[in-house]
DNA sequence: TGAATAGTGTCTTTAAGACAGTATATC
DNA sequence: GATATACTGTCTTAAAGACACTATTCA
């Protein structure tokens, strides 16, 4: 648990549900970069992924959403719930008992106050395109930005696991279902999204193989339109189809990576 | 929320975590069919699947564990997260406000304590053989039995999705990992296993394609010994070979029905 | 014409799916 | 020998995977 969230609960105790939250992996994807959104606590060290506490009005989908809203500014991003954490461990930490929280926010508090207890964490990630995302971090970090997700800074509690496995989930997913839409421009070439495949899975793909099945599937439509990219043969532009693709993010698109 | 965890929760307020508990769907199997366990809160006419709260001593996972524990007496139970579930309208229900509560456990309670809110729930499905279950409900249950699970009586909240979800998940489950170590005896015949997927899965798989792709997998073999069954021709015995089948459950074996 | 990237077709191998007749045990 | 169940092999079709050359653009 983050300091600054630690405050937010204690000025408003009564608006949030308690021993319960909601972590929020951002995953962020531009020109062959795959990155994760993390932020900083003042006067903590180490890093976190953007999470928050739930409202007694809202579902957990909408906190999660609300979450990646005030990082990100941007709605209607794909997100997806991947799993829940909750142990004991998940409490034993620098920042978790009166005495450390005391001195770091010099207010005076029981040693059984309830925050000290453990929370559980429901897990989601969101995909965005992040050179679209202008960063708002909370008044309580120090810092919020993107890291590469093969070198990441030393993070709190178990958010390195909960990094590692919102990653499994997405390659699972992307694997079953189609992906892209929010990522991608609206207009885009085979090369692009081919990058955008590789490096979400972290692994090569078969030029030729994966154009053959992409088209296979009919969720993009070749444009007769193209993009020049410079001294280079101009690729063509694609766009999804969305009908096609909700109906693949409904019942599957056979993509098996 | 159950009566019986109403009063509990009261009791020992201080013993377990808020706003969050698990659900914990127990599904089993015995000669070709597959039922849910469910309990009936006494004085409430609609029935859930089994679940608690979380203490604050032990992880979820373990919460599940002592759950299903307490039901069946049977311990190393085949169990899985699968998803949770939060939202406002998990409140809204007879049993979940003061002037309800009063009247059905004439005990005086304010408007606003914090039982009234959500819960959250963490959902996990379990797996058993139910001929080997005996039965124990918990003091505040009317009853505990189990269904059919293509027939199921009225089920509070939003149990009947989360039963729905459970078995969606469970397939999905069988499509990529080995299952059965739980629900067949030690030595078991192919058309008692064949006969445990097509239960299942809820659909008919063909004999001989089932038995090429399972001995392909390696995670069966095959025994010296056949199992008398009156008169008709003896099956042979099979059983698990549990490294095999330990390394499917990690890496995931390709038994794609 | 050289450099960089786009785009595409064929062959092989493997897996999935459909399908039916023989073998065995007991009465 | 009648009956009920166990057991298994082949063919067809589809998908996956490996692989390399031609086309375009522009400096």
């Amino acid at each position: 648990m983050k300091q600054s969230d630690i405050d937010d609960i204690l000025i408003n105790p009564d608006q949030y549900l308690r021993n319960v939250l909601v972590d929020n992996v951002i995953f962020g994807y531009h020109n062959k970069e795959l990155k994760v959104l993390l932020q900083q606590p003042i006067a903590l060290d180490k890093w976190t992924v953007t999470g928050g506490y739930i409202k007694k009005t809202e579902s957990i989908e909408e906190a999660a959403n609300r979450i990646a809203y005030s990082r990100t500014g941007l709605k209607n991003l794909f997100f997806q719930q991947f799993r829940a954490f909750g142990n004991p461990t998940r409490s034993i930490d620098g920042s978790k008992n009166a005495k450390n929280f005391t001195k770091l926010s010099g207010i005076e508090v029981p040693d059984d106050l309830w925050i000290f207890d453990y929370f559980v964490s429901v897990g989601f990630y969101t995909l965005t395109e992040f050179s679209m995302v202008k960063i708002e971090k909370g008044v309580y970090e120090a810092e919020c930005q993107w890291w590469p997700i093969d070198d990441l800074p030393a993070l709190m509690f178990d958010h390195e696991h909960i990094i590692s496995e919102a990653l499994k989930a997405l390659r699972l997913h992307i694997a079953h279902y189609p992906i892209g839409y929010e990522l991608l421009s609206e207009k885009f070439t085979l090369p692009e999204i081919h990058s955008l495949y590789e490096t979400i899975l972290g692994k090569p793909l078969d030029d030729r193989n994966f154009a053959k099945r992409l088209m296979a599937t009919g969720i993009i439509v070749k444009l007769n339109e193209t993009k020049r990219i410079g001294a280079h043969r101009s690729p063509f532009l694609y766009r999804f189809d969305k009908e096609k693709y909700n109906e693949g993010l409904e019942n599957g698109a056979a993509l098996a990576f």
